[in-house]
DNA sequence: TCGTAACTTTACCAAATGGTAAAAATCTTG
DNA sequence: CAAGATTTTTACCATTTGGTAAAGTTACGA
């Protein structure tokens, strides 16, 4: 961004890589505000003009994380094929969604947060990439409910309820770490429910 | 707290509310360290140095929000009535709640931001308050279900289950507002299809 | 291996922020 | 109404924080 398009060293893409693994970990748990400069510094090992080095401001590498994680995070909705089995198919999907939630809480976290405050800086982002994926899904499920292969219900709101249920472990695992303690099993019991669930919703 | 035990006068109690309705506003969307005391005192039209006459720190208001706030946000679960017709117990919890998400929204994400950010203010009181209540809950859905009146499941998933659903109505109303624009019906929407799932789920 | 570009470190700064001191204003009550 | 208590305002302060300047160090291609 500040140099004028030449192409990183390895260094470069290093270090970046290093704060932005960093800043994940921060921003997800204490918000964009309640993180500074030195404590991301600190969990990397660097030291805080060295990241301004990399990053032209503590707001770019929250935006730059936004930018890497909205990818990434919508994949798995693009991965729904309109030609396989529906009911699979929206079953894959939420099976994806849960491993997500499993294997990258704080990129959820972060995503969860950036929404809570009103999307400041994701909002283009939500229109111009999110809206348009979202309504093409959308589309492709409410011909697999007029073909009578899933149950008939709103599109829009069977997928809030698939992003609300499978984030949630991510996002309030604190209060779920209080209220199931049995640590082994608990993914494997919420995995179990949650296919059950809207296997039992989708069923015609 | 800083005066002993005096009871409080009618302007203190009045400036108090006008304070935690601020607070409350800001916290939500902001977080605890997204916002200041400047921001606070704007807010509710005073000067920084009157809240801190009223409340002996911003810790201080976060505190009394997080505690008011835990009263009224466990009610709902707690009106539950195990000599009621089960499915019509849990789909009226579940009604309360959709209309707590849509009344109550900055309550509810003063609570998300909370939780994600990994309860550092609440965590006891989730041992101690929540916990049980939960776990009494549970029990009585577990005993609806031996009995036959309700689908078997895993009853700590199927709270979980509700409480993601309903709350992401107003955690993640943003994202919601760019993806569904058609404002009016979007809350009967909401209300419609949530019972309509949850009653195809807890019908045996 | 030498020179230059890329990178790191030290020392710093201005603004923002949580909070204090104490004077000024207002309210309450005998 | 007068006196004491309560509440509000003004002026400050120490620390934190995002960011800069510039000197020092390292990597790397010719």
């Amino acid at each position: 961004m500040s140099t004028p398009a030449r192409k990183p060293s390895r260094i470069q893409t290093e270090n970046r890589q290093r704060i932005r693994d960093a800043a994940l970990g921060l921003f997800a748990t204490h918000g964009f505000r309640g993180t500074t400069l030195d404590q991301i510094a600190d969990a990397c090992g660097m030291h805080k003009p060295n990241l301004i080095y990399y990053y032209d401001s503590k707001e770019a590498i929250h935006i730059d994380l936004l930018n890497t994680l909205m990818e990434e995070w919508l994949s798995p909705l693009d991965a729904m094929n309109p030609d396989g089995e529906p009911l699979e198919e929206i079953l894959d999907y939420i099976r994806r969604k849960m491993e997500m939630s499993r294997l990258y809480p704080r990129e959820s976290r972060l995503f969860a947060n950036e929404i809570v405050q009103g999307a400041p800086r994701m909002l283009p982002h939500l229109e111009s990439t999110l809206k348009p994926l979202f309504d093409k899904q959308c589309g492709i499920i409410a011909k697999w409910m007029k073909d009578g292969k899933i149950a008939e219900m709103h599109p829009a709101h069977l997928i809030f309820s698939i992003w609300a249920v499978t984030q949630h472990y991510a996002d309030f695992e604190a209060q779920i770490a209080v209220l199931l303690p049995g640590d082994d099993k608990r993914a494997r019991g919420a995995d179990q429910f949650v296919e059950m669930m809207f296997r039992k919703v989708l069923t015609p």
